[in-house]
Order: structure tokens, then C-alpha cells, then sequence
DNA sequence: TGAACTGATACTGTTCAGGT
DNA sequence: ACCTGAACAGTATCAGTTCA
């Protein structure tokens, strides 16, 4: 048999390059075995120690060292001329621990910054998705990911070097977290922050008194914890199609998932795809998100008063004043038109003072205030009361991303200190940090802060007005009576322009629109796309991010737009630094570990000192645009002047910098900009659907004029009616004092 | 229903490689 | 030699499951 079955690989094959073996002595035909594995490459080794694969006796396993392979591993995998599964010939399961660490290490590897910082991106991920964060599992998983430490050792390093220090921000877009692989049973959380070291002892703080997964009001989070049992499946198959049934499935649950609270999402597909095990969390996600959710939207259009669709109109690219109009109506079935009447009926009787007053001076006037009644009951009371006092019922939730969002979270968050209000937010353009405070994934909701910024000024500038005039009058409710409002042909004008121009806004596509240089600050436009109309991704980088563009760079360097895809996903890159050094660090590493040889550092050495890659990035992101292009030295040591290199003390340091950007950086940058034209395309892909049933382009055109011109006669008619609120507030404190006195 | 069993977590202690 | 800390073994405890 031998000299027929391995001859393809006999006399210098290469069958086990390189491997080494350890043969157990009481294998059968062991000279033979050895004889094999010398003649294909491999080499048989004395001590089990020292052998990358041990060879024993299936027939006795008691004999068998751990994670020993059978002989007729070597003796298949030579008569077919390729390896067979090793897994599939191992003897005996080895021991827990040894399984979970991988192969037992006997020397001792250093943590570095870099594993310090994996561990850490990896157990916040974990707490995340209601991991124990000392537990094992998450530990065993990494470790079959990261074999460099074994599982339990990671662990230690966490709990003793790291537990205590702040979780890193996440990115839970990633696909790289913490499975339930052995969703037999729950797992205990323990609130870090509450937790003692030595709680073991006593029953009552060992264990039994310990949630399990953090408790959740949402229905779907209620419906499918972590907690309920479902038999455990193979992890379903990646690319599975979505069914007529699976279809059914979101149906059914459609009305819990629109429940389910910004932080809770992770967690509630997670036990949704336990339910429902033919998708991934991740695929059922994507699934609602990308399709079902926008078709529900589609089809209930009009029916749905819950869901507040995330569409063009209302979305990121809106360049209207819509703030000027208090409150969209609870969406109804009204046409834009009608709504615009609508809202210029109210406009005319009993709104004047709030539209017309700018939410800038509403926010910044009175903040102090406004964060005074920072409490929810409030806050809904105030929502009511202007409810009450526009005439329209005011949702206290909204809907983003397939996600429900309570108003007042947006709120409390936007006017919390270290936001410092609406007019604060806009001015630092923080909306995006508004974004990831609410739980927002910003990753894979990139447009989720522009959405925001515009719930807010559709919603909650006229709350704060409210507010905050509520204050100025003091505590009798003087508020907006009919009455009291000053009712002016300009508020209502400047209403019906302000939903003509979003009614302009929903129709017009991404790009170009005309006359927007007439626009003031306060109707600047949001989308990314149409907010830097007339940079260059370098150009927007650099206002935005406040890196100094090297000034070799800075002449004549600007090139023309290759593509509004490329801008787009350019600006991306630009938003994304703002998620932080971790995001980016974790992304990086994903990226290394998919495309790249070799991990890459955190910290790279340059010019014999540690500086942190995320600078580089930072720093080295206009240069990555035209990498290519860059022929003159002085870019690259501008680029070591930013990081602080004095070129004449540290010449090399451009040349290490630029080699960075070649190793890896470049790669990234590449891959990013391609990953986001895809997700770009995919977008809008999706947002065509609804816009061609909508009007023709036609129409469009002809729109966009007519809003333009609105919209700049609005400008000037806003003024005057500031002026006019202001009178009014000075008239309504000399009435108060009066009546005081 | 309760005991036995099983598996997971949480923690302690020991060994030893590697650095000073 | 001493110290640090990585690696690992062992134990206590708890919670879920099984079965009489």
C-alpha cells in the first residue's frame, strides 16, 4: 500500500513541511509513520515538548497524551498526498482549560500596549452584549482568536491590570464580538463598578443575588433575554436569504422591535437571532435595518404614527429651516402641501412667538434654565404643555434607525454641561459625540448625528423656546395663549416657507443645489455631502479636524473631485476620527488581522521615541488622499513637525512617518474609502426606491427654484420677526413687573 | 420536590521565566 | 538573589438540569 499511496509525495515531499512530531512508542507501524513523515518534510521529535503534533494510539486513549492525534492522521493524510482534518483524528478532548487557551504555553510572553488594548475593546464589546466580564467564556474566545496568552491568562491580565481602568468606546458595528456559543445557559453579569474582589465567600454576593443579563424594560429585549431558552443550533450559516417566513417573523415582531431603546439593540438581536436562529444577530439587524424597516416605512407611510422615517426630507440632507416650524404634526396622512397649510394655519393663530424665534437665541439665551428642569416628568409636562399650546400633539419619541428614541433623552443629553446646549453642540459640531452618548452605532449609522441635529431643531428647539419663555415670564403660565401671541403676517409667511423649503428638501437629491451661498448659518445644510459643497475631502478634513495641511501640499494640490462617492466616503474617514482613538484602533486591528501579515503597532517607534498611531492617522490622513503624488520631502517632514519632531534633531523621522503610512496606513485608508463607497452605493440604492415614487425631477427643478427663493426671503422676514419676539418679551417683563407691583 | 449531578464563575495559591 | 507577573492548578460556590 505505502509505496503506491504516497508516491506522489515520496522521496522529499513536502506533505508536513516543517511540523514536528512526537510519535507515542506504542503506535502501531511507528517506523513506518516515522519513515513517512521524514520522507514528506516533517520531523519526528523525542520529547512531546518540543512536537507540534502528538501521534498516539486511538485505541488507547488512556495512554494518549492530551491533544493527541491518532496515527491515522499520518498514515491517511500520506495515502491521499494532503493533510487530513487534524481535529477530526484527535484522541482525547483535552482538558477544559488547556481546549480554551488553545495549546499550552510554557514560556512567558509579555503583555504589550497593544494586547492591553485588544483585551480591553474585547471585554467592553462583552459587557456590551451582557457578557460577565470576568467570566471565562469571553476570555476563552479571544484567546482561540489571540493565541499569543491563554485564556485564563488574559483574564488575570484584565482583572488585575485593566478591570479597573475605563472601558474603551466601542464599535459595535464591527463583526468581530463576543458569541454565544454555548447558549445552553445565562451567564452572570456583575455590575463592574459594584463589584468587590473577594465577593466568592458569601453566598449572598457570590452569585445568588446577581441579575443575570442587565434588565431590559424593552419588550423585545423582555421577549427574547438572554435568558430564554432555545435549543442550541449551529451558528447559522453567513448569506442565508430571507424567506417569506423569515419576513413574517419581523412582522410579527415588528411592533416590539420599534421598542427596543438605544443601548438595547446589540443585546435584543442578539436574543432575537437565539430565538430565531436561522440569521445572525448582525444578519437580522441588517436585515430590518436595510430592508424591512425602510419597506415598512414605504407601505405604512402615513398609517404609522410610531415610526418617524429617517427619510431624505427630514434626514441629513435637509436644508431647511424646519426648526421655524414647531412640531411636525404626528405623522398623518397628509400630503407636504397639506401639511404645509396645516402648519400655516397654526402658524397664524397661535404660534408666532415660538417659530419665529431662532433656536440659537432661544438656547443660549436661557440654558441655565432650561437645565434646570432637567427631569423627565418636566420635561413631558412642558412637551404637553406646548402641545397644548400649538394645537398638535407632540410624539415624545421618535424614530431612528429602525430605533426608538425618546425625545427627552435627545434633549437631556444635548443639555447636559458638557454639551452646553443646542446652539453649543452646533458651534463645536458635536452631534456626532450627541450621537454615540444616545448609543448610537456611528458606524454603522454614519448619518446618525446629522439626523439628530435635524430631530432636534424639528422638535426640541421649540421646547427649549418654550421653556425658556416659560422662565422669562415667570412662573404664572402666560406662555403662548392665543391672546398674548402676537400673530404677524411674518411668522406666517416665514411658516409656510419653512415647510415649502423641507418639502423642497425632501425632493431634491444629493448634490448640488443652487443659490445656497445666500443661505445663513442658521440654514447651513447638514448632509455631509452638501455641507462642504465646495471642498475637496482635504479641504473638509482640514477645516474639521484642525490638522494643518502640509504646505507643499497645500498649493496647486487640490485635485477635482473624482467622485461625489469618493468625497463622501473621504468625509467619512473625517467623521470617523471623531469616535476616538480606540474606534480606530480597533478597526485598525480588525483590518491588520484580516489583510495584513502582521498585527500593527499601537505605539510605533519613531526616530526612537513611542508616539501613538492614531496621531499618524490623524495627522498623515491628507497626505494618504495623494500618497502617491507626494514627491517632495518637505510634506513628509511637515508631517514629523505636526508630531512634534524638530527635523534638524530628528531626521529620520519623516522617513520612519512615511514609511508608516506605507506599511499599513495607506492599505487602511484604502480599504476604508472602499468600504464606505460600497456602503455609500448601498444607500443609495435604497434611498432611489422611495424618491421615484415620489415626484419627477422634473418638478424638482422647478421646486428647488421656487424654495430657493423662499427660503432666502425667509432669512430676511426671520429677522424682523426676531426683532419682533424680542419687543414682545421686553413688553410681556414690563407687564409681569406691573402686575407684581 | 429535593438530591445528585454538571457546568460555570470567582478566587487563591503555586510555579517559574525573565528582568533588575 | 530578588522581584514581578504570566501561566496554571485547585477549590469554593452557585445555578441549572436531571431524575427518582
Amino acid at each position: 500500500m505505502a509505496g503506491a499511496v504516497y508516491e506522489g509525495v515520496a522521496g522529499g515531499g513536502d506533505l508536513f513541511q516543517g511540523q514536528k512530531f512526537f510519535i507515542s512508542q506504542r503506535v502501531p507501524l511507528r517506523a513506518e509513520l516515522i519513515d513517512n513523515v521524514k520522507r514528506n518534510g516533517g520531523f519526528v521529535v523525542p520529547l512531546e515538548k518540543n512536537a507540534d503534533v502528538l501521534v498516539a494510539d486511538d485505541a488507547k486513549p488512556k495512554l494518549a497524551p492530551a491533544g493527541s492525534v491518532s496515527w491515522k492522521y499520518l498514515k491517511q493524510s500520506v495515502e491521499k498526498g494532503e493533510l487530513e482534518d487534524l481535529e477530526a483524528h484527535r484522541i482525547n478532548s483535552p482538558s477544559k482549560t488547556r481546549l480554551a487557551g488553545g495549546p499550552q504555553k510554557l514560556t512567558r510572553t509579555p503583555f504589550t500596549h497593544e494586547d492591553s488594548m485588544a483585551i480591553s475593546i474585547w471585554v467592553a464589546k462583552a459587557e456590551k452584549l451582557g457578557f460577565a466580564a470576568r467570566g471565562n467564556e469571553i476570555y476563552e474566545q479571544f484567546a482561540e482568536k489571540n493565541p499569543r496568552h491563554t485564556a485564563q491568562s488574559w483574564r488575570d491580565h484584565w482583572i488585575k491590570q485593566l478591570s479597573h481602568q475605563p472601558r474603551p468606546e466601542i464599535d459595535m458595528s464591527s463583526t468581530d464580538w463576543p458569541v454565544k456559543i454555548k447558549g445552553d445557559r445565562p451567564r452572570r453579569v456583575i455590575p463592574p463598578a459594584t463589584q468587590s474582589k473577594n465577593v466568592g465567600t458569601t453566598p449572598s454576593a457570590s452569585g445568588a443575588g446577581r441579575s443575570l443579563v442587565p434588565p431590559s424594560p424593552t419588550l423585545l429585549a423582555a421577549s427574547y433575554s438572554l435568558e430564554d431558552e432555545a435549543p442550541l443550533i449551529e451558528a447559522p450559516s453567513k448569506d442565508v436569504p430571507f424567506t417569506e417566513e423569515d419576513i413574517e417573523i419581523l412582522e410579527r415582531e415588528h411592533p416590539d422591535i420599534i421598542k427596543i431603546p438605544m443601548g438595547d439593540w446589540v443585546v435584543a438581536w442578539e436574543a432575537f437571532a437565539k430565538k430565531y436562529t436561522r440569521h445572525t444577530a448582525g444578519d437580522w439587524s441588517r436585515y430590518y435595518c436595510e430592508d424591512f424597516h425602510p419597506r415598512k416605512l414605504r407601505e405604512g407611510k402615513g398609517k404609522d404614527a410610531i415610526s418617524v422615517k429617517p427619510k431624505p426630507n427630514q434626514g441629513p440632507d435637509s436644508t431647511s429651516k424646519t426648526y421655524t416650524t414647531p412640531v411636525r404634526a404626528p405623522a398623518s396622512s397628509r400630503s407636504h402641501t397639506e401639511s404645509g397649510k396645516q402648519t400655516h394655519r397654526r402658524g397664524l393663530g397661535e404660534e408666532g412667538a415660538i417659530v419665529s424665534k431662532s433656536p440659537e437665541s432661544a438656547t443660549s439665551k436661557d440654558r441655565s434654565k432650561i437645565s434646570a428642569s432637567a427631569d423627565k416628568s418636566k420635561f413631558l409636562a412642558n412637551l404637553r404643555e406646548l402641545s397644548g399650546a400649538i394645537g398638535c400633539e407632540i410624539e415624545p419619541s421618535f424614530s431612528l434607525y429602525g430605533r426608538n428614541f425618546e425625545l427627552y433623552d435627545l434633549w437631556s443629553v444635548v443639555n447636559k454641561p458638557e454639551f452646553g446646549g443646542f446652539q453649543k453642540v452646533e458651534e463645536s459640531d458635536r452631534w456626532l459625540q450627541v450621537a454615540l452618548k444616545l448609543g448610537i452605532n456611528t458606524y454603522r449609522d454614519e448619518m446618525a448625528h446629522t439626523a439628530l441635529k435635524q430631530k432636534y431643531r424639528d422638535k426640541l428647539v421649540d421646547l427649549d423656546t418654550h421653556i425658556s419663555a416659560g422662565k422669562t415670564r415667570g412662573k404664572r403660565r402666560s406662555f403662548p395663549t392665543k391672546s398674548t401671541e402676537p400673530v404677524t403676517p411674518v411668522t406666517t409667511i416665514s411658516t409656510q416657507a419653512s415647510e415649502q423649503t423641507h418639502a423642497y428638501s425632501s425632493a431634491r437629491k444629493d448634490g448640488e443645489t443652487k443659490g445656497r451661498a445666500s443661505l445663513t448659518e442658521s440654514t447651513e445644510p447638514i448632509t455631509p455631502v452638501t455641507a462642504i459643497p465646495r471642498q475637496t475631502p482635504e479641504q473638509a478634513h482640514i477645516l474639521a479636524s484642525g490638522v494643518n495641511i502640509p504646505k507643499t501640499l497645500r498649493q496647486a494640490t487640490v485635485p477635482p473631485q473624482e467622485s461625489t462617492n469618493k468625497d463622501a466616503a473621504t468625509r467619512r474617514i473625517r467623521q470617523s476620527l471623531g469616535h476616538g482613538e480606540l474606534a480606530f484602533l480597533q478597526s485598525i486591528s480588525e483590518f491588520a488581522r484580516d489583510c495584513l501579515p502582521d498585527p500593527v503597532t499601537f505605539e510605533p517607534i519613531v526616530s526612537k521615541r513611542k508616539i501613538r498611531l492614531f496621531d499618524v492617522w490623524t495627522a498623515s490622513l491628507p497626505l494618504l488622499a495623494r500618497f502617491d503624488d507626494i514627491e517632495s520631502r518637505e510634506v513628509w517632514d511637515d508631517l514629523a513637525t505636526q508630531l512634534g519632531f524638530e527635523v534638524s534633531m530628528h531626521p529620520s523621522a519623516s522617513d520612519e512617518l512615511r514609511q508608516i503610512c506605507e506599511d499599513f496606513l495607506m492599505d487602511f485608508y484604502e480599504f476604508f474609502i472602499q468600504r464606505e463607497q460600497e456602503k455609500i452605493r448601498e444607500e443609495e440604492a435604497l434611498r432611489q426606491q422611495p424618491e421615484e415614487q415620489g415626484q419627477s425631477e422634473d418638478e424638482e427643478v422647478v421646486e428647488e427654484e421656487a424654495v430657493e427663493e423662499e427660503v432666502m426671503e425667509e432669512e430676511v422676514m426671520e429677522e424682523e420677526v426676531m426683532e419682533e419676539v424680542m419687543e414682545e418679551e421686553v413688553m410681556e417683563e414690563e407687564v409681569m413687573e406691573e402686575e407684581v407691583m
